[in-house]
DNA sequence: TATGAATGAGGGTTCATTCAT
DNA sequence: GATGAATGAACCCTCATTCAT
């Protein structure tokens, strides 16, 4: 009887975790071979499943792509949060850079994470926090920010326009150091780029 | 007879740029329905051509797209320089503003680049720039850049690393901002994103 | 309390009718959409039943369409029959006409069922008729019609081959012109039917 | 050399008959399993011919079905037109159930065709005459039948709506008879058919 | 009875690429 | 060089049906 009911729960995990089992082979393909050249059925496959039950979870490929990128730069920036939380650093500029550089060591960790969101780097941040942005969640890196810059009474004329070009400058540049190496890699390149957002922070 | 010679002639031209031909439907298929929606049967057929003569000047679809690219940004940057010839701006910064402004402005005028380029607007910079990178030829963005600021002696400690930071900013931000329209247009954009440029090359 | 019964015995009573749920919704569908495109999914999610119920009630889809013909079928009919027994009406072949005539102005005024029959049409009379027809059951439309010819000694040779002629006759020609409207319309096209069908009557 | 052109010109009827090849495998196989049961996979592994090729010759499904009705009907038309001119049949009634006739006993000794057309008999004269019919084309059984009509002055008061009506007679009665075999087989129902046919001609 | 998650064969269709001409 | 018919693997997706609960 007690074999029964073990059954009965092991399939009752399967169930539950069918969708994880999906997204996480797919992160994994998608970090071997790109999101493009991976397909449904490599998908499927690979995590064990039917076809037919990757659309009861997912509406397309796009769909599991995003739900991942989100799920992933929710990861990168809590991980960030929760370590910046044991720190003490009174200023908001080095809370800030402290949590960029964060985040830039775990992809650098875990570089799958970049080639499979391929080049779209801010998509992961964006998805994530456009939603929080439009939403007026007040947690997310916005929020954040704003506050840091309100708290500390930053001379910055549009909030969101310097939020979003540091977002696009960290994207860009760190795609480009740490996946093309180009021109340099991204230990050499972080001082600059920390630089730079300081220098954007404080154009008055 | 001469009527007869003429569309002789023609049919001679039309096939010796058969090549130029393909380019030129590939860019209006790109622009209008983006690469991805783009195949090569629409290419060739727009283009008059047989498909197999595609694989005659093009390895793939990705081949006649790094041609393109290329082809376009140099456009772009050919016609910024042309105008800032025609200019008299002694210093450096506003030299290097003029022509990035100039491109935005081009940009603005031909959005089919946008979506055929979809989100590699920095590829089209980097492609021509990098093989002119590579191979030393004192032309080019970097050139002009590399040759401003040694001329002006700004203080700047990695001429490379800044000028691919800078690149980096303007293409990811203006695509957001021309594309997406988010968080404000690139006419709200540019002011802000020209302070941050100068900001950066004043780092020290 | 009171209320928690009657919501109770609402749900009870849906539960009893889960049957006609499903045979209402698939009608509505199947005119809505068509049968081919209405899969058993939307019928189930439509009537708010599981999956697994519809395979309960009906073997496939084949068969809940078929029982709604026959459900249909007999509807037009019992209504033409009931306003038939208001009139007085001596002759057999004006009654025929009649409840021809009733029928298809029922059509008419709910062209989903049109729809949802495609091109069976006269698949609607047979399920219902041959049914009947096999059974020797004495009422139906073959009942009235024999009953007919017999009382008024019609010189009609064979009654089956008569009666299945006109049916035919009635169901392909009235869908034509109903839903493809070609050559005319039903209007027009009625009175050169019933012509046709006291001539196919007549024939001796 | 000879058996190089040789090859050569198998080449070139293997492609001039490929799409008869498809055409006849697809016609064996709507009447062996029907339409609806019929996949372009059949198709095309019958045909011994890649999947791609179908869509060189054809739209889609439903586009070699048309095809396939049409050539079907026409031929036979065009047969029971050859062995008319064989006969002597100075009245026009007789020349129009010659014709009737003969394409009843065509399909009586093909029964495939039935079934691969399914329920659309009357589509595959449709398709056929439906074009020829709105194309004035002096050819076809519709300008048989009206030529006939006019010459012998019959009181037809309406040319279109009499031949449809005896199209759709003969179809739907025809296939009940022919498939179903109900409630009688063809041979027993063709002399009704027929003094059914004269019947409608003569409504006045 | 009733459920609905899971199945997986099969659907139609596209398209980059080849190769005999 | 130029052609374009032919390929066939691969694509995404649907859906009737099953079955353990």
């Amino acid at each position: 009887m007690e074999t029964l009911k073990e059954i009965k729960s092991k399939i009752e995990m399967n169930k539950a975790d069918k969708k994880h089992r999906l997204l996480d082979n797919a992160f994994q393909l998608f970090g071997t071979k790109g999101f493009g050249k991976t397909s449904i059925s490599d998908i499927v496959n690979k995590a064990g499943v039917a076809k037919g039950t990757f659309y009861l979870y997912f509406k397309n490929k796009e769909d599991i792509r995003n739900q991942l990128v989100s799920e992933k730069s929710l990861e990168l920036f809590s991980n960030a949060i929760t370590d910046l939380e044991k720190k003490v650093l009174p200023r908001f500029e080095d809370r800030l850079i402290f949590v960029i550089n964060h985040m830039i060591e775990d992809l650098n960790a875990h570089p799958e994470i970049l080639t499979f969101i391929d080049k779209d780097l801010s998509l992961g941040f964006y998805s994530s926090e456009l939603s929080k942005f439009f939403s007026d969640e007040p947690s997310g890196l916005y929020a954040l920010f704003k506050e840091g810059v309100e708290s500390e009474h930053l001379p910055i004329e549009n909030i969101e326009i310097t939020f979003f070009t540091i977002l696009d400058l960290v994207g860009s540049t760190c795609y480009r150091c740490m996946v093309q190496k180009f021109p340099t890699d991204i230990e050499t390149y972080k001082p600059f780029l920390f630089k730079s957002i300081r220098a954007i922070l404080h154009i008055g």
